[in-house]
RNA sequence: CGGGACUUAGCUCAGCCUGGUAGAGCGCUUGCUUUGGGAGCAAGAUGCCGUUGGUUCGAAUCCAAUAGUCCCGACCA
């Protein structure tokens, strides 16, 4: 039995289906806010671990700056205040008093503090406060933290008022250190969706229209999700000297001259786990990639025969120890012996509406036999849904099934954006044929009837935007490989246009 | 922030039109029978009917305001 809403139903349905049957979040109380639980925090723990290792394996170093930012620090970048102006949450009092038996505010602030939405204004700050040589350059450093925009239609994971993130923020001396830098952050987003969450992606830039507010440059990966809408996955942002302008971080360089540093910017927050189940869950609930998965393996006694059970536990108990010794991807291994007083049918089906990879059933048969009954979360619907093995063997393959699971669910994402990003539309007319049909839910045989990405000619000409708002549509970025042919523009009609970009529907 | 739908038990919802103090299924608890693909029977517990204010002898029901949720837009690293 499949959760109540299916993708092929209604997708945005099923999206939410999956985050409660999984038991990831909820909606809380708190107005556009989540609260993230468990299962699903244990995935951004997973996300955090991997990727902070990552981000200090290129050289940078976590630290942490105030939640509150003065308002005047956000004035100082003009694109900067009219970027984030429209969603910000701002500290105006300090206290409460009791009026009428009604808490009120009390206590003005002098300067009204915003709540950070991202925190380049700050932290160039205090930039301009560490460096004073080119030899206190490069300042690489990170922060894990959360951010507040203050959204207006809020939906679980993808967009919240509060989420949380990890904002990379690095000054430099040169202009190319600093692009380059901005580039390999690309890359380390890149390599944690595609080997980690096994979600790939498309790297490319925004254009000029959607940069980030004061960026030069702003790169991005963008994620299909089963409906075929893209989901930028994660950014990174060129900035120039724009913001070490505006907050003066200077550096007299080698010449013994004062110049502005080179900043960069980039993050990725929450909203991947909203891609990772719009890549991998289907119609029985989540399927988390075992690199992320809070636990990997876990173990379900089937206690049918009330006289065997100290013995069923025994050899359960067993069997995790095992296994727990055992490593996969240079991490011992996660699992979870499932004692609860439960029923074993419901237990098996809670853990595969979570997703867990591996669901391992030993009762009374098994024990007989020194073997497992187990279950592959991603093979499920299929027919051979039960395996039994040897329990040696089972133990000694336990990583090999880990790394399997792992790389079957990469192939299949990969194979579904491979089928649906449509290279062969030339001219506006098949352009708005082919989006003039619905979104649906992709299978991933890339035959159910659909609306994915568009990869053609784009003439740079920003008077096309209208037509895109029109089609509801949006050039995701502009890849790294360009083709370098010219083409007419699928927005405008027009021969000469030289641009290769990304046309999707977006999250 | 605009348009629409919705808000009643832990969950999904009925009841509202036509006002008379609360219902179902699932879940939960207990017992028995079951148990390796979402169990069966029996008994039981669970409600300020989103909030506030009207109308009324009486409001889940009618009216108004307000808040929240979801969808579609606008906006959105």
């Amino acid at each position: 039995m499949a959760l109540k809403n299916i993708r092929e139903n209604s997708y945005p349905d099923w999206y939410q289906n999956v985050i409660a049957a999984a038991d990831m979040a909820e909606v809380s109380s708190s107005p556009g806010c989540m609260v993230i639980k468990p299962w699903g925090y244990g995935i951004w723990e997973r996300i955090q671990r991997l990727l902070d290792e990552k981000i200090k394996d290129t050289n940078h170093e976590n630290c942490y700056f105030p939640l509150f930012i003065p308002l005047s620090y956000f004035q100082k970048e003009a694109e900067h205040v009219e970027g984030f102006a429209k969603e910000m949450a701002i500290v105006t009092h300090s206290r409460l008093s009791m009026e009428d038996g009604k808490l009120v505010p009390a206590s003005p602030l002098e300067e009204p503090l915003i709540v950070r939405p991202t925190s380049e204004t700050i932290i160039a700050d205090s930039f301009s406060k560490w460096v004073h040589s080119y030899r206190d350059l490069p300042i690489l450093i990170n922060q894990w933290a959360n951010v507040v925009r203050w959204e207006m239609r809020p939906r679980l994971f993808l967009r919240t008022r509060e989420f949380l993130w990890q904002e990379g923020h690095t000054a430099h001396s040169t202009f190319q250190e600093a692009e380059q830098e901005a580039e390999t952050m690309l890359k380390v987003y890149e390599d944690l969706c595609v080997n980690d969450m096994a979600m790939p992606v498309i790297k490319g830039k925004k254009p000029e229209y959607d940069k980030f507010p004061g960026a030069v440059t702003t790169y991005c990966i963008e994620a299909m999700m089963q409906d075929g809408r893209s989901l930028q996955a994660g950014t990174s942002h060129f900035l120039g000297q724009n913001f070490a302008k505006s907050a003066n971080i200077t550096f007299i360089n080698s010449n013994n001259e004062q110049e502005f540093a080179y900043t960069t910017s980039w993050g990725v927050s929450t909203r991947l786990i909203g891609g990772l189940i719009m890549t991998h869950a289907d119609d029985e609930g989540m399927c988390v990639p075992p690199k992320l998965a809070p636990y990997q393996v876990v173990i379900i006694p089937i206690l049918k025969d009330k006289n065997k059970t100290d013995e069923i536990n025994a050899y359960a108990e067993k069997i995790k120890n095992a296994i727990k010794d055992k490593f996969f991807g240079g991490e011992k291994i996660r699992v979870k012996l499932d004692n609860r007083p439960k029923e074993a049918v419901d237990k098996m089906w809670e853990w595969t509406r979570k997703g867990a990879p591996l669901i391992v059933e030993v009762g009374a048969k098994d024990l007989e036999k020194n073997a497992v009954m187990f279950r592959n979360r991603i093979n499920i619907s299929g027919s051979d849904w039960k395996n039994f093995e040897d329990i040696d063997a089972f133990i000694a393959s336990i990583s090999d099934k880990l790394q399997n699971i792992q790389n079957t669910m990469l192939e299949r994402a990969q194979e579904r954006l491979t089928h649906n990003v449509v290279t062969d539309i030339k001219t506006a007319k098949d352009f708005e044929a082919y989006f003039a049909n619905q979104n649906a839910y992709l299978d991933n045989s890339g035959k159910a009837p659909k609306v994915a990405f568009v990869r053609g000619k784009w003439s740079g000409d920003e008077a096309t935007l209208d037509k895109l708002k029109e089609m509801r549509l949006t050039i995701r970025c502009i890849p790294f490989d360009q083709s370098g042919t010219e083409g007419e523009c699928l927005l405008s009609g027009k021969a000469g246009a030289t641009l290769d970009v990304i046309y999707a529907r977006s999250y």
